[in-house]
DNA sequence: AATGAATGAGGATTCATTCAT
DNA sequence: AATGAATGAATCCTCATTCAT
């Protein structure tokens, strides 16, 4: 992606309505995600992705306004899964069993990235790549914000003394410990998780006895 | 950057000798740390580098080998520079100090990466970049190494009674729990840092107390 | 042509199917043939090749791979016609008609090259050119093996009782008795042509007369 | 080289007076034929040259006005050569024995080219570099004129009745049939020799007969 | 005279995107 | 709507030659 390409927009040329067009656009990110996870971002061409996918290049624009709407798509996707996630965890129940088994909960929501090797390095590319673009970045914030958010909303219902300005600050890095498992090497995953439910229960700990 | 650069020489093409060339080079490495800090490594092009140094492309040339190489002799200044703060540490004070002191100038070690924001910002593009490119890899390794082992020596000092092999896995997440405060935003710094030494002192618990 | 542009691969992109397309890889194909003829190998760029062609670079590279790729077609061309030339020589019929008579006609099998000036200059070039890119040698190669078999081929049905390797060495030096044309400059083509006769009829000689 | 180069002066700088000029001279030469003969003219770098010579490259221009003057010197050294060696053959000795005799004489006059395959190669690369630079092309030229003058000598002594043109015309293509020695395979070129001799008496006497 | 760092125009090749069919 | 050939600006890197020291 050269330096003409950003400050682009980035929202898919269509709602992709019918199912040969959803299928396409299905097939465009399949390919784009398997050859990011092969040979990273660097090198990732349009015809590279069209030839992938099986459809010529011009009818990937047709679906998607230019190559980084394609990556942004597929970042959006990513995130909206690990967002789906966290929305389907059922909070309420554990904070009625006690401090212990909601801290312990808790930290298992933090644990959202997938343990299987290929979803954490995806994640990881992905994540490098919203730092490459600036247009990647709102999608970031957009996320940040929600996982924030729910933070904010648990660590409240399990009976946080602290302001919400401050809970948001806590929720903030209880993402970045979150996202430590994208960067932990396959050999010691079964470890790190762990290790992060600890080092969370210990900063969250924090915010609960205060 | 395209595909048939990667897997080239990047050891710098001679070691500075003359004060011109010493100042060369570091006239490049400062631009391309400008570059990179203010525009990501997208589009970052060897005739910007260049220019923003103030020399001919050429000459750009007569030190580094290809753009690869002037990356990564950022990369490397980077984490020696990290290095050098790690084994500057006097562990072996405070050790004598008592357990619950030992433990929190263990996590101060931890807490290597730069409070600035502008190193930090710069320390999570050069993260970034070594996922970019495979060459760097070895460079990353190779520190990943040095603070893995770095850990282990302390915790030992420390007491653990763990195996080496288990303390290396846990010095592993521990070097990833640092590197949290890189993607850690500007604003709240300050917290993560606090954060990160309860987490961090949380984990490393575990093994002093088994 | 720089070093790293060796070994290449050198096939064409893709086999020109639309009318256009066969009509733009001629023009650039004669192109090249006219600016090698003009100006030799040396400073034969990409871009006045499509420049001279009509079409933009990167149309050029639609159809080639590389630079090479073009020289190469040119070459595969011009071997492929004296070939043809080779093929088509009825030589069965001459042979029933006697030694002399068949002495006469085999050398003028040989005199295979092109008497025009033009042809001739650009055949010693392309000879050239096949000397200065290793992947130019493979199809030289071919040729050889095709212009050796011809004259085994012939020189055993005119009844010749030297084993099949000499007689593939003594059409080996044949080929290089008809490439003297190449070399030979316009002014004496004429008589060249008559004395290439005489020493191809002398030397074919030896091996008849055995 | 590229098209800017050509049409430069061609003459070295200086005579190599003193010993150490001698001695770089004919180091750059030496370095230049080596490379040449293991690479090829393409990919010749006048860097390339010093440092293989062991001097700087602004020494070799203290020699050498440019880099084809280097080629140039080289080609004038091996034609020089050449020359001497027919200029050595005791050619009167001969046409006192008899026709036959000095027909054999002749065709082994004729066979100049060492048989040395190191020669042959480097022999046949020079002489693809005169067809690339013009400027070597008067070299070329001077050296034909010398062999053509040689064989129209010879002829005339051995009792042609032939016009001098005409020899000239012969002359010129008696020099290719020598030639074909540089482009014939090493495993051939003891047969190649005894079949250029017989091609070689073959056309010698049509001159001789008329 | 000797050096070798410096120069920068030039060249091969790529690739996102368009648009005629 | 679908296609895929066409485009050409942009990019990395080279190297003959110079010239300050």
């Amino acid at each position: 992606m050269t330096k003409q390409q950003l400050s682009r927009r980035v929202e898919p040329r269509k709602l992709p309505s019918r199912s040969n067009s959803r299928a396409r656009v299905e097939a465009i990110l399949a390919a784009t995600r398997e050859l990011i996870f092969r040979h990273g971002l660097e090198g990732l061409t349009t015809n590279q992705i069209a030839e992938h996918a099986g459809i010529p290049v011009g009818s990937v624009y047709q679906y998607f306004p230019n190559k980084q709407a394609i990556v942004y798509a597929l970042i959006q996707d990513w995130l909206s899964v690990l967002e789906d996630k966290l929305d389907a965890f059922p909070m309420e129940d554990y904070l009625q069993k006690g401090r212990d088994y909601a801290l312990q909960q808790m930290s298992m929501t933090v644990t959202v990235p997938s343990t299987f090797d290929y979803e954490r390095k995806l994640g990881r590319i992905l994540l490098g790549a919203i730092d490459l673009y600036p247009e990647l970045r709102e999608l970031n914030d957009a996320h940040v914000e929600f996982c924030v958010e729910s933070s904010v909303k648990f660590l409240k219902a399990a009976g946080s003394k602290w302001s919400v300005a401050r809970l948001r600050k806590l929720g903030r890095y209880i993402l970045e410990i979150r996202r430590t498992l994208y960067y932990t090497p396959d050999e010691i995953v079964a470890d790190a998780i762990k290790w992060q439910e600890i080092a969370t229960i210990a900063i969250i700990s924090q915010c609960l006895d205060d």
